[in-house]
RNA sequence: GGGCCAUUAGCUCAAUUGGCAGAGCAACUGACUCUUAAUCAGGAGGUUAUAGGUUCGAUUCCUAUAUGGCCCA
């Protein structure tokens, strides 16, 4: 393996066997620091003069002879540190020739400003913690190869402030989220993420194995179903933050594995749901931004309520200039597509042929936020029928930069419409529709024992947060997207070699 | 799944019409006790993604593969 390594990296790995000879161990232990970079840096009115330690890793380094100068980086930031021989001693002065950039060290001394006027500790003691053993990508153009900072998402985090940024302002968001449905009375809960059927969303899913019960789970692709098993249970508000699992393409707003925010509340409608959705969206902005104007990618959008509302038929219609109110059945509506130049794959529905034009005509319009309302029927199989119109359901999405960012609906809680709901999409599945529902026995028979009139809403995670941090794909706002194993990862006696059960036992989906 | 583009030193990027593969940063050697993209001097670092092909000669042209990006379905 060693003989493999390059120049650089048997330089780091002498200077390792250096500072074990003179009993260093390279790869060392607890370090107690006194306070994070930036604490120091804004904090300096009162610690000028006295005595701190800092823990971190070494990003920078300006060796003048005599005196050094160096960058430590930490969870609050980076500050600059002073060495001098005189004070250091020459051993230990000497011993920092061994430190390179990268390498993680905790030191200790007095603050002071440098005559640029750089908040700086002067080091009295410092204790090596962990070698690099390999270099880190250069600090000033950072590291942009899209596939290294994917793959090594750790070296973009080290030196892409904005990427670490955008994952400290992640976090923040679901943190803001968690805080105002908690503060509106939700109760937070965890489903189950393997299920023997997956349901709540159009779209095909992960098959896993279980060995001991010795049958095929489905990764979920929604939490819909068990959540509103918990309205069933008496559970009057709830909510779960969680990972979701679709096997579907990668595009700059599709990662297999992503994160939504379901909640459900009984006694609601669909209206409550809009009205959460705006003002909690609008609150995380405020909270974690300072403005509810935010940029994406050159635009502005305003996130302040009430967003406007729409209804389906009417923006199709104003958009095409078909009425799909006085259109009466199938053939005609797959006409008035065909006469707006669209090819149909099969023969699709009235509302499917509504929703078809929608989203090819209408969706990439929907700049700032908009709620878009009454969803046909045949595209919504857990919605509750609109009263006024029986071919909607009360359902909506919202859109922001043309993106949809969330989906909510009066929740269907009639067994017998929900059972026929299923067979049909059944029949949809029997003919090939890869992403129709499967029956969910289990599902009606928790809506027999009767579940609460209640609203429901689901909000994509990743792109709200890709809207609020300005992200122009998807990958940029999950530390770890999904990818292809590249080369590295194909080592002998690796996951990538050994037989996969799941594989072996599968494959009846669909 | 289809189209287009990219892949050159650890990182960021050059390389004319097919004619000796280069720079900055990092690393190395030396000088330097307030620098901050430190500076100065010197030397080193390459299977040009992989496998083929065309050619006297390929980073450059052709084919396939791999990975990624963008667009489309």
């Amino acid at each position: 393996m060693q003989e493999d390594w390059n120049e650089l990296l048997q330089v780091r790995y002498q200077k390792m066997k250096e500072l074990k000879e003179q009993g260093i161990d390279p790869f060392g232990e607890k370090y107690t620091a006194s306070h994070y970079s930036n604490a120091i840096i804004d904090g300096f009115d009162h610690l000028d003069g006295r005595q701190v330690s800092v823990a971190g890793r070494l990003i920078s380094k300006r060796v003048h002879g005599k005196a050094s100068f160096a960058n430590l980086a930490d969870q609050g930031g980076q500050i600059q540190i002073y060495l001098r021989l005189d004070q250091l001693g020459e051993k230990d002065y000497r011993l920092f020739n061994l430190v390179d950039i990268g390498d993680f060290i905790g030191v200790k001394g007095k603050v002071f400003r440098t005559r640029r006027g750089e908040v700086t500790i002067e080091v009295e003691e410092y204790r090596f913690l962990t070698k690099a053993l390999r270099p880190l990508p250069e600090k000033w153009h950072g590291l942009k190869d899209v596939d290294l900072r994917y793959r090594q998402r750790y070296l973009d985090l080290i030196v892409n402030p904005k990427s670490r940024q955008t994952f400290v302002l992640r976090s923040r968001i679901i943190q803001s989220m968690r805080d105002y449905l908690n503060d509106q009375g939700f109760l937070e809960v965890e489903t189950p993420v393997m299920s023997p059927v997956a349901g709540g969303a159009a779209a095909r899913p992960f098959i896993t194995y279980h060995n001991t019960l010795g049958i095929n789970l489905y990764l979920r692709i929604a939490t819909e179903l068990h959540l509103k098993r918990l309205l069933v249970g008496g559970l009057d508000k709830i909510y779960e933050i969680g990972r979701i699992f679709r096997n579907e393409g990668i595009s700059t707003i599709h990662n297999p594995e992503f994160t939504t925010v379901e909640l459900y509340q009984s006694y609601a409608d669909y209206e409550d749901m809009m009205a959460i959705t705006e003002n909690m969206v609008h609150q995380v902005a405020l909270q974690v931004l300072g403005t509810a104007r935010i940029s994406y990618q050159g635009e502005e959008y305003d996130l302040t309520p009430p967003w406007s509302r729409e209804s389906m038929v009417e923006m199709v219609h104003k958009v095409t200039g078909v009425d799909f109110l006085n259109i009466d059945d199938d053939q005609s509506a797959r006409k008035a597509a065909g006469d707006l130049g669209l090819k149909l794959e099969g023969n699709p529905s009235w509302g499917e042929v509504l929703f078809i034009l929608f989203e090819h005509y209408c969706e990439d319009r929907l700049r700032q936020p908009v709620f878009i309302k009454q969803y046909p029927l045949e595209v919504s199989p857990l919605a509750k029928k609109s009263k006024t119109d029986p071919r909607f359901t009360d359902r909506f999405e919202a859109f922001l930069g043309g993106k949809e960012i969330a989906n909510a609906f009066t929740e269907l809680n009639d067994p017998f419409d929900q059972r026929d709901r299923f067979n049909e999409q059944l029949a949809r599945r029997e003919a090939g529709d890869k992403e129709a529902h499967m029956m969910d026995e289990d599902f009606l028979l928790a809506l027999e024992h009767g579940m609460p009139p209640a609203g429901g809403l689901g909000i994509g995670i990743d792109r709200l947060v890709m809207m609020i941090t300005d992200s122009p794909s998807i990958r940029d706002v999950i530390l770890f997207p999904t990818m292809r194993p590249g080369p590295e990862a194909i080592e002998p006696g690796e996951a990538a070699g050994q037989p996969r059960e799941a594989e072996e036992k599968g494959g009846e989906e669909g």
